[in-house]
RNA sequence: GCCGAAGUGGCGGAAUGGUAGACGCGGUGGAUUCAAAAUCCACUAUCAGCAAUGAUGUGAGAGUUCGAGUCUCUCCUUCGGCACCA
């Protein structure tokens, strides 16, 4: 059929895309089925999950979706592939960044949260990623907090069993003090004192809390924090560097920082070690990070055999105001209790600010001190440890998440079936989530001992002067206009083809038009379509089972450029020989190319589906997922790599499976060939069938 | 210093031990156009040659192999982790 008969109109990404955006949004096409549901129907589940983000105030740049459209392009296809698949997002928005937003621009950081999150949500809406929203949360939620609060009491009455090797209620251990002292106690503890079970008895209270605290697994003790006496205040790591004379002063001004010895929570996680250590060996991450928590846990065996940990006990606590309250008080004797009523909100405070002693703000709360509250509140990592728990039931009421819902998400793996994220996160969130779900399997809440069996991590996207994204360098490029000049698909497409998808690259926006071009070549390519009375072009057909394989699993190992690059073949070969293609057959092409290019492959799947009387089809991203069959009259020629002493020197064209003998004398028919075999005497010949033949050639003198 | 990853055209990169440079960007020449944009066609690693073609070539050097970008060893460079922090 000649080019141009059926006039597609131009392509124009801003119709289509707004049109899908509000059709895929009014028909929910990306929600989860709930447990029951999906039960009743036998649909598998597929965890497809994203490390939710820090909703930062300065927003989005072109490298932060870049995580995301991969693992919306894995979830779509396996959404496409008949799983019931959970693919949700929320944010973990207490901790230092919101913080330091608010009292920049003088705001509370509730209302600060409450901004970023919504820019945060509209830059990302426009980029076209299929999450159930319905399933949204936020760490900084008293009722999603009132569950972090409750792991932090679980871990607070539980010490580590050394023969059982797991977590144990603290009661028990005190049953076991009164019974025989602490000398055959097989507990994971500091505690150095040996005492019997009459001097247990005779302790005071007080001696009976400070001696528990050396095996709770959530403790109190004294660890030193960075205190500057100028700012008043305690800093994090981030917030000092070294001035020009190697001396650690504070980002912000440049004072002095010293250390400072206080009383705080920590969580006992060199109980674990061993287990975290033993942990990494079935996990399917990449090896270079199982690699770093090898070496952060650093298990050393001395020459007594004595076995150490370089791994520290976690500091559990922040001098700083927005984080979740840790949920005790301690009574005018100084015994410690818990909080009953869950959650312990955090209070409103007319400063948030430091109060220029090593404690936090809420320090400056009268009603809260006189109740005997912690000042200090959780760190950063503590709702980020358990999120993925909570997403397969958000809005439980009664327990961090139904059985039912945990069994059947994490069911089959045992974890959240692909995670994506930054590699830096290595030593901390994918250590501590590692320790809690560890912790959360002794106490019987999940099944399994690991939260992530597979993991992808994205390389950072750089500027174009290969200088890291940021404001200071001017080199930031955003996202909202990217699609606004050349459509959201485009977007994708090029992030998704830049490279290899682990590896640090730098963004160029003058290439982009290859992607854009791209997409419009998929536009046109819908003029090649013919209907079902005449047959796609053989080659087309061949090249297309080989494209429904390639892209299957290229998407299932990340390797999102390859993927881009063979649709760009494909394209070519349609354009190349003007070849036809049947509706039918085109529109397996599109259902490929609907996990990169959402929106242009729903336009495209609504004027080729075969619609019914009734109603027009469904959403592409709801359509089966093609799958690759044999072709009975597939009989190539084998293209033939014919060496000389390893040298190439040409091709010969075989049926499939030829014996040595006929390939010889096929390049021996070969004039060309056979002068460079006759140059001297052949020793040996190396032959792969289908694939080469190698002749060894002893040259005379 | 220790542990790990990576070095391929002008650029981003591709390549189960078997055609190095797929695909894309950029560039050169041409078609189309009043002109431009867009689109289409051809060429585009280096050296020699009018060309067919030949030689060289994946950070450097050795090795294994019929055959090495890929495997082994040594070195160089870059990046990440650890060492002073958790």
């Amino acid at each position: 059929m000649q080019k141009g008969k059926k006039n597609s109109p131009i392509y124009d990404h801003k119709k289509i895309e707004s049109k899908w955006q509000k059709d895929w949004d009014k028909n929910k096409i990306y929600k989860t089925l709930d447990t029951q549901k999906a039960k009743s129907k036998k649909k598998k589940p597929c965890y497809v999950l994203d490390m939710f983000p820090y909703p930062s105030g300065v927003g989005l740049h072109v490298g932060h979706p870049r995580g995301y459209i991969g693992s919306d392009i894995y979830a779509r296809m396996k959404r496409m592939q008949g799983y019931n698949v959970l693919h949700p997002m929320g944010y973990d928005a207490f901790g230092l960044p919101a913080e330091q937003y608010a009292i920049e621009h003088k705001i509370h950081p509730k209302k600060a949260v409450e901004i970023n999150v919504k820019t945060f949500e509209k830059q990302l809406s426009i980029i076209g990623l299929s999450y159930d929203w319905s399933r949204k949360i936020n760490t900084t939620d008293p009722a999603y907090y009132k569950w972090t609060q409750w792991i932090f009491l679980q871990l607070f009455n539980s010490y580590y069993d050394t023969k059982k090797n797991k977590a144990c209620p603290i009661k028990d251990l005190i049953k076991t003090f009164e019974k025989q002292g602490n000398k055959n106690a097989f507990a994971f503890s500091n505690q150095k004192d040996i005492f019997d079970k009459n001097e247990w008895k005779n302790f005071t209270e007080l001696k009976k809390q400070n001696i528990l605290m050396n095996y709770r697994l959530a403790y109190e003790a004294e660890s030193e924090v960075n205190w500057c006496v100028k700012l008043g205040t305690v800093l994090a790591n981030d917030e000092i560097v070294d001035d020009k004379d190697g001396n650690q002063v504070s980002e912000r001004g440049g004072y002095p920082v010293e250390k400072l010895k206080i009383n705080q929570w920590s969580m006992r996680i060199t109980a674990y070690a061993e287990r975290l250590l033993l942990g990494l060996k079935d996990l399917d991450w990449v090896d270079s990070i199982k690699e770093i928590q090898k070496n952060w846990i650093g298990k050393e065996i001395d020459l007594n055999g004595k076995i150490t940990f370089k791994m520290h006990d976690a500091i559990f606590a922040r001098q700083r105001y927005w984080g979740e309250p840790i949920p005790l008080y301690r009574d005018a004797n100084g015994i410690i209790h818990e909080v009953k009523k869950l959650p312990l909100e955090l209070p409103s405070v007319k400063s948030y600010e430091p109060t220029g002693r090593a404690e936090g703000p809420l320090a400056g709360v009268a009603s809260w001190v006189k109740s005997g509250y912690e000042t200090n509140t959780m760190p950063g990592w503590a709702g980020s440890s358990w999120y993925f728990l909570r997403f397969t039931d958000p809005k439980n009421k009664k327990e961090i998440a139904n059985k039912d819902n945990l069994d059947y998400f994490f069911g089959k793996s045992g974890g959240v079936d692909m995670y994506v994220g930054g590699a830096e996160h290595a030593t901390g969130h994918l250590l501590y989530a590692r320790f809690w779900h560890k912790f959360l399997q002794d106490i019987g809440r999940v099944k399994s001992g690991e939260p992530f069996k597979k993991m992808k991590n994205q390389g950072m996207i750089g500027g174009v002067d290969g200088r890291k994204m940021s404001k200071r360098w001017g080199n930031v490029v955003n996202p909202d206009e990217i699609v606004k000049v050349y459509g959201a698909d485009t977007l994708r497409v090029y992030t998704m083809f830049l490279g290899p998808f682990d590896s640090h690259l730098p963004w160029n926006t003058e290439n982009i038009m290859g992607s854009r071009r791209f997409i419009e070549r998929v536009w046109r390519a819908c003029n090649h379509v013919i209907n079902e009375k005449k047959k796609t072009n053989t080659d087309v057909l061949y090249y297309l089972q080989d494209l429904i394989k390639k892209i299957e699993s290229d998407i299932l190992e990340f390797k999102f450029n390859t993927a881009v690059s063979s649709f760009m073949i494909f394209l070519g070969l349609l354009e190349e020989k003007n070849y036809e293609i049947t509706n039918d057959d085109f529109l397996i092409f599109i259902k490929l190319l609907a996990p990169f290019a959402p929106y242009v492959a729903d336009e495209i799947y609504q004027k080729f589906s075969p619609n019914t009387k009734q109603q027009t089809a469904k959403s592409i991203h709801l359509s089966d997922w093609p799958k690759s069959k044999k072709l009975k009259d597939r009989k190539m020629l084998q293209k033939i790599i014919v060496q000389v002493n390893g040298k190439l020197r040409g091709f010969v064209f075989v049926p499939e499976f030829s014996d040595e003998a006929y390939v010889v004398g096929q390049v021996l028919h070969d004039e060309k060939l056979r002068n460079y075999i006759e140059h001297g005497v052949r020793t040996r010949t190396i032959y792969i069938p289908n694939k080469i033949i190698n002749f060894v050639i002893k040259i005379a003198n």
